[in-house]
DNA sequence: ATTATCTATAGATCTATAGATAATGC
DNA sequence: ATTATCTATAGATCTATAGATAATGC
């Protein structure tokens, strides 16, 4: 379950029905398939997911073809398409397992500190964990996103949204609990910022890697995001 | 020309180097041609980079096609070929001359602004507004770096890093002139960070576009950036 | 003669499907 | 009988080049 942006209507109203856009109907429900077994269905477009993100990540999804998506799950060219009715399929269903995988990541980390006292350095650092465990599939997204049709781009755009919700929601309440004072489109933009520097540890990484550890990285760029608040 | 990254080597020793690296020879260099006459080399190089830019900014690298490039330019295909070797020719091309469209925007802006009192938030200012000019461009970086040959992948990330170090130019200035404290990572994460905020602006523009105008977003990312050095 | 341009196409893929085969359950 | 899987290939491209033609300069 996603969970929902909690705010304060009153002091927040700009943001309602923006970041908190229902999910559309789970996956199985988008992408055609032949075959009748729903649990099957599932079960091998997991596996097709699988194969191929890797696939992506290290040739690209134009550079990648069907033949060797199917391969690497495992079973013949015609099989694939039994699951999938276009090769912009795959990319979908990739598109969409990373977020639900950033998704999950963020969730345990927003219950895992919502009680504590400093509850946006601590998001801000479980944040910049999930971007670094996930670098190599937030990138694809980044690269890939234009190569989907539109219907589905504009859903992968809505999900990078629902994630810059989360942090609306942390300062909101840290605006409300009066630890701080901004004004709303502060708040909004702040949490983007948050969003992207998370991102730039990704698609920057084949510099910053080289110069800082995870560990550093998140210590500077807590106290960067912090400064805006004193 | 580029201008060097001029600093205090003291106190900004870890940056040797990294920031300043040279050009490599010019394109013209790089890429073979059959056709003898170096004036005519770069006036149907400029004429194919022209075309294949709103090529690539309509439908992506992979889906633009080598005949739709050498049809845009009203030249025929075979004729194409005479001026590159290969389509990822024609990619580095455009990636060569994004970057040197942004150096030049830089440069004017850093020559403009050098004088003034607040010099770095003018910086921003101007850095922000190129961005927002050539944010198609930016984002195609973005998006087809990696479709390119490894040894010009490299000379791109490589472009992005000297401007990156136009920031910590500026940065390093305010802290030797006393204005500033920072140790050196932070002058450099910061520098980082003004440039990714600034590319922020063309990859969530979507988003961004239709709740701020550039100047609306240039106020509050500075002040943010500026929060900093309170 | 030399240089630049064009036409025509070789050669290599690649996606997607039709029709055949194997496996499963009544 | 029905469902899932496989083989073989149609059909559609697309990049890159060979060889022919036109333009330019000595």
């Amino acid at each position: 379950m996603i969970p929902m942006v909690i705010m304060n209507e009153r002091s927040l109203g700009i943001f309602k029905n923006v970041y908190t856009m229902k999910q559309k109907p789970a996956k199985t429900d988008d992408i055609p398939t032949q075959v009748k077994n729903p649990d099957l269905v599932e079960r091998r477009r997991r596996q097709i997911v699988d194969a191929a993100v890797n696939l992506f990540v290290e040739k690209g999804f134009h550079k990648t073809t069907t033949r060797q998506i199917a391969q690497a799950v495992g079973f013949s060219i015609g099989s694939l398409y039994e699951y999938i009715a276009s090769k912009e399929d795959v990319l979908y269903l990739v598109c969409e397992s990373i977020h639900t995988e950033v998704s999950k990541g963020m969730e345990e980390a927003m219950t895992r500190t919502k009680q504590g006292g400093n509850a946006l350095a601590e998001v801000i650092r479980e944040y910049f964990l999930v971007c670094h465990r996930m670098s190599d599939f937030i990138l694809l997204i980044y690269q890939e996103t234009r190569s989907l049709p539109p219907q589905w781009q504009k859903q992968v755009l809505e999900n990078e949204l629902r994630i810059t919700g989360l942090f609306i929601e942390v300062l909101a309440q840290l605006v409300s609990s009066g630890d701080l004072k901004l004004d709303e489109q502060s708040i909004e933009l702040a949490a983007h910022n948050i969003s992207v520097l998370g991102h730039m540890w990704t698609f920057r990484r084949w510099y910053l890697g080289r110069h800082y550890t995870i560990e550093d990285y998140i210590e500077h760029q807590t106290k960067f995001i912090l400064g805006l608040f004193r």
